[in-house]
DNA sequence: CTCCCGATAT
DNA sequence: ATATCAGGAG
């Protein structure tokens, strides 16, 4: 495990690398971020923005959405995999923010994730890049780098690394260290392809310096 | 734990 | 061909 001044260093180095970390998730409003992550589980954001962009000029308002059938709205985010959930999801969702909450959406993370399709990572996610409620999502990639570094334990569970990471992380840095954790992970200590070659935190890497030994 | 699932990278 | 992708629900 690293210490909180080792984590400290990784994670300035990651600032270092990617100095404009950031959502990735096209959207103009807290609503349509709440439907862009909620299409992003097991998907792309890239593929996602594909499929929002005409998504949201379709639909605009929670209203819209309940104005189609659920085979028009299954086609419309077809591409994205695990359309029928997240079709069905949507459409629960809107029906909710329309008669249980007056149309707006909550800016509290617990009572976001009463929403169907919307657990705790798209909670967070939701909090923190539309209302700057500090929070850390861990996601695939934050959960792949918290653990390749020793930020916290292999075995640890999603909400384990959140909380390491919020216990070695001010407050005020969540945010930026969510999405520097997901760039770090998204285009350099990549899932399939580290690049641990030319990974600047080698020399703290538990993991890139087996990988390097073993040559994978 | 399994299932949901198409697109893309490797 | 297979692994992975800003996961969530049963």
């Amino acid at each position: 495990m690293l210490t909180k001044a080792q984590i400290r260093h990784c994670l300035d180095t990651m600032g270092e690398m990617f100095p404009d970390a950031h959502c990735e998730l096209n959207h103009s409003n807290p609503f349509e971020l709440v439907i862009a992550v909620a299409l992003s589980a097991q998907c792309t954001d890239g593929l996602v923005n594909k499929v929002t962009k005409s998504l949201f000029e379709k639909y605009k308002k929670p209203e819209d959405y309940l104005a189609v059938s659920l085979e028009e709205l299954q086609q419309d985010i077809r591409s994205i995999g695990l359309y029928r959930n997240k079709a069905k999801n949507i459409r629960k969702l809107c029906e909710m923010l329309i008669y249980e909450y007056g149309g707006v959406l909550p800016q509290d993370r617990d009572e976001l994730t009463k929403f169907p399709g919307v657990g705790r990572k798209t909670a967070n996610v939701v909090v923190s890049v539309a209302f700057g409620i500090p929070a850390i999502a861990v996601d695939t990639h934050v959960e792949r780098v918290s653990k390749r570094l020793a930020i916290c334990r292999w075995k640890d569970s999603v909400l384990e690394v959140e909380k390491t990471l919020m216990k070695k992380v001010p407050r005020d840095e969540w945010g930026v260290t969510h999405h520097r954790l997901i760039f770090f992970g998204r285009y350099h200590c990549k899932a399939q392809s580290p690049q641990c070659e030319v990974c600047p935190l080698l020399d703290v890497c538990r993991e890139g310096k087996k990988r390097m030994k073993d040559k994978v």
